[in-house]
DNA sequence: TTTGCGATAGACAGACCTGTCTGTTAGTTT
DNA sequence: AAACTAACAGACAGGTCTGTCTATCGCAAA
């Protein structure tokens, strides 16, 4: 065999990556990573001695290309930041459309986790960064309460991220996007 | 035995609902739901066949329990629809400050069951409801467009929910009721 | 007293889970 | 060629899961 187009260890990170966020981590077994990665039992182990190291390594994955997509969406906005607070939900949107979408691999994954386990902290920890990142944005636009801003922001993302686990119905980015639009216009004086 | 101050039915499913709701039903076993509410396990069986029908009844009394707290919170800020929309919050905050508070039960099982199951079909159900519910007041109201409004305050609410999962802090209910104030005042014109 | 019924305790089957271990194959270095 | 390395295939142990089945107990009616 040996079709390692890609190392072995990217491989099994990849199709953990579609399984996990199709089934949930607990909902699906070492074994069938094995199986659709083509990769050897010992050899995954080798690589994530845990299956709760792979999960950890599937939430880091998830975390960049998510806190990539908000950035990117932002920017596309414009240089004027609140019109990158607004852009934002454009990442929403997309992700919404996209196949397989199924809401929030952050807040899916912590439904299943305990609340002292390290899969439980690392999705804390990124909410944490995603808060933070928008309230700094918030602080650039002018807010006159940048951190109340931000949580209203968020709210409306996670809000819209979290339904997406029902259904991926693009007026609920939709409607996330209006709302942050008039969020922002209020707590920004000056337009 | 037979320390049946409540029937066997009722002592299962009380069991299961604290349960189910602090570790997700895919991880509670029928073994500890037996053993914790002190039934034998075909007495389980005959009130719920599978475990999927005790994972639907769960998910009736969460239903039940949460439009109970969102209708109270509702009527509790007065007369005026407009109050009663922002008031409906108040339901976030009450539940985020009770022992135990993990977030939304919908959302949390909705994200360990597979997209065709009658348990998914269930959650959406529900949140339909809400919607419906949500957009009703909104159209007593007088909002211009109360589907919208509805869809970005149930947003709000279910981002609230959803973080909850997370951690209880106090500041997420908070911003909702605030962005949920404004949008509401947005919306409807004439203060 | 005897018969019947509902609930109990718990063994069991069969499937699936994680993680370990043995042995084999292929490619590279010495 | 020989040794080393990394990945392969897959058996295996020990545990958990759901759902079924047997056998026992307590109580009420006949």
């Amino acid at each position: 065999m040996k079709q390692s187009a890609q190392p072995a260890r990217e491989r099994i990170l990849d199709t953990a990556f579609r399984l996990f966020y199709a089934h949930g981590p607990r909902g699906v077994g070492v074994d069938t990573v094995i199986a659709q990665s083509g990769v050897a039992k010992a050899t995954l182990y080798k690589h994530f001695p845990r299956k709760d190291d792979l999960v950890l390594a599937y939430l880091d994955k998830v975390d960049q290309a998510w806190f990539g997509q908000l950035r990117t969406a932002a920017r596309a906005a414009g240089a004027d930041p609140r019109d990158q607070l607004v852009g934002m939900f454009d990442a929403l949107g997309s992700a919404c459309r996209r196949e397989g979408y199924h809401g929030c691999a952050f807040i899916n994954t912590a439904a299943e986790s305990e609340a002292g386990s390290e899969v439980h902290a690392r999705t804390v920890e990124h909410k944490r960064l995603v808060l933070a990142w928008v309230a700094d944005l918030a602080r650039r636009a002018g807010a006159t309460d940048p951190d109340l801003l931000a949580r209203q922001l968020t709210l409306l993302l996670d809000g819209g991220l979290s339904a997406g686990v029902l259904d991926a119905d693009p007026a609920t980015p939709a409607a996330a996007k209006t709302a942050g639009r008039a969020l922002v216009d209020a707590a920004c004086p000056g337009g």
